[in-house]
DNA sequence: TATTAGCACTCAAGAGTAACGAGTGCTAAC
DNA sequence: GTTAGCACTCGTTACTCTTGAGTGCTAATA
């Protein structure tokens, strides 16, 4: 069967009402409100077709028709329009642009924030992974005589600290010199190229009596490793959710904060998303997701960029009847922001 | 009217079952359940008499009592028993000191998340505030032309870092000279005693052309007083609030959420907490609590400790209807708990 | 041949009703 | 002071009935 012109504005009507009304929607109403000249027994034929496709779902015999999730897809391959931003996102968009921010962590808040705010859905951002970079400054701070922070920095600008104790029988007298050895012998490497190879040249290099510190720069590099695998996810707006009919049964909700309240599942739904051409709006709609727990739902991500390459994600959670059009230019403009805010922290002064 | 050992006992029966059943608890059940050799009708009159005196509610006339604020505050005071730790409780406390943890971070998650398992209500941590202490490093390391990462330590031991935007027109290369100034000028000051008069020290030390660098102390004196008022607070077992029927009520849920959406809000709550002995347990019960959104849930915190002191929060958010003992017990549990990963962090191979 | 009017049918949601039962307060007897 | 007894209250549950939105199918129409 052809989806022909009249299918496609049927399907469009339908899944845009859905997405306004959340209630299934007859024949009728399209009859009313679609401008096709049509009555709604023709738009009825045309709907069962539309079912038989697969892009409609029936509730239940006496209900109208719901999207399924082919017919999200196709919506949003195909039929969705552009977005007109309101007033108030205007609004709400130029009153963050004013405000200047200094502070990195600040700039992630903000922008979480920001987001869940304009699309009143869950938003999510998530901080770069080091591995690609190469290391630019790795440096131990001596916070007391067990304990010191690590801090690595990637030529990419991208940073990262950890505090940890060292092991026993380390003599803190010796943490500026191992720092400076880490920094002169590790500078340079991309940090998914460090191996054995690689600390055991440090460990030769420390010379007579270094032994000592052998345990030292093993654990160290663990911690390197640890901290190359690491992102951290920001949440924003998880109340949100209950404004959606969708997570009006508790049990539906309580799923879904179990889900938020892992922050590993969290991420790994979100890095399942292929990353094929990372300029482009990452969408899985409903059981396109893997995860159980997502089926019901719908995830919107993008790349953000920094220097030309991406760097880490940020996008959307809420269920599959979703503002699609909306999320998407929403999440267009806040990555653009995101990007911009770095760059100023990044490169402002810079020559490069 | 006295409340004499009989009305105690029956209170006390009366809000244990409460406590387990989420039942309205009806004069029969204390007739054969609390062994008091006294009929219904007699522990009626008890109970009206205990509900006059405020200790009990009644929901609606034919339904039984439930214990008031008041009522759990007496529990709480002066009735409730020691709680005997079960054996799935022993075992994942037991499982969880075989665990060697020296990361920091890890720490945090592990202590939080462990206080969400044991008493099955929303658990949360506050990080220290450094006000008290004594700056022992102030550090800041490039990261690139234009941000520093600030590193401060206090001599208790509590370490903050912040990644932040230098104002425009600082050269990079005057930064390990600021920094060295600031660690030598501002070492032993606590932070509250930072003023004016040891800015303007530092700006003249600077010495000729050193105007130029002004807006940088200004601005790093602007980000040590964000520092010092920070706190950070982890949350575990959010979703744990959806196992009471208090929560089943989707905006009684909602409502929950919003608050602990809103970290601030959170902090605000905790932190209103008196500190009058900062040994002991604080319980706020329902309207105890000064926040809206708090009269119809219990907060019960514990300052945790270290080298003596009272470093920062650690306790559980749940309804009113909470199995106080149990969680008093938990909360003691693991407070010792993580003062012990603690003092390893911080003092295992010191002299200190 | 495509469209439409008409109609019987389905089914969820809501309103109304009745029965149930847990629990109470009060009274009178012990 | 305690208790048995009883009338009363009121939330809960189950059931029935009605309503109405929406459907699929058929036969008439353009």
């Amino acid at each position: 069967m052809e989806l022909n012109e009249r299918k496609r504005k049927i399907l469009n009507t339908i899944i845009n009402e859905y997405i306004s009304t959340a209630e299934p929607i007859g024949s009728r109403h399209i009859a009313k409100h679609a401008d096709l000249g049509l009555s709604s027994a023709t738009i009825r034929n045309e709907m069962a077709d539309l079912e038989e496709m697969g892009y409609l779902e029936q509730p239940h015999t006496s209900a109208g028709r719901i999207p399924s999730d082919k017919g999200y897809r196709f919506y949003v391959n195909e039929l969705m329009g552009g977005y007109e931003a309101t007033q108030q996102d205007i609004d709400l968009l130029a009153s963050a642009m004013t405000v200047k921010i200094n502070q990195f962590d600040k700039v992630i808040k903000q922008v979480s924030m920001l987001l869940s705010r304009l699309t009143n859905y869950t938003a999510f951002l998530i901080t770069p992974e080091m591995k690609h970079g190469a290391i630019k400054t790795i440096e131990l701070i001596p916070i007391d005589n067990s304990s010191v922070l690590i801090v690595l920095v990637t030529n990419e600008g991208i940073m990262r600290n950890k505090r940890v104790v060292l092991p026993q029988g380390v003599d803190s007298e010796y943490i500026p010199k191992i720092s400076a050895m880490l920094k002169e012998k590790l500078s340079g490497f991309s940090l998914d190229e460090i191996g054995v190879k690689e600390i055991n040249e440090i460990k030769n290099a420390l010379g007579e009596n270094g032994e000592l510190l052998f345990p030292v720069i093993e654990f160290i590099s663990e911690i390197i490793d640890d901290i190359q695998k690491e992102t951290e996810v920001y949440l924003s707006g998880v109340s949100n959710i209950f404004n959606f009919p969708e997570y009006r049964d508790i049990d539906r909700a309580k799923e879904f904060i179990e889900f938020l309240d892992d922050k590993n599942s969290v991420t790994k739904a979100i890095s399942n998303s292929q990353e094929d051409d990372d300029r482009v709006i990452n969408i899985k709609i409903g059981k396109e997701n893997d995860m159980d727990i997502m089926q019901n739902s719908s995830l919107v991500t993008a790349n953000y960029h920094l220097g030309g390459r991406s760097v880490g994600k940020i996008g959307i959670i809420g269920p599959t009847r979703m503002n699609y059009s909306k999320v998407v230019a929403n999440i267009n403009q806040i990555s653009k922001y995101l990007e911009k805010l770095l760059e100023e922290m990044y490169f402002d002064n810079n020559g490069e």
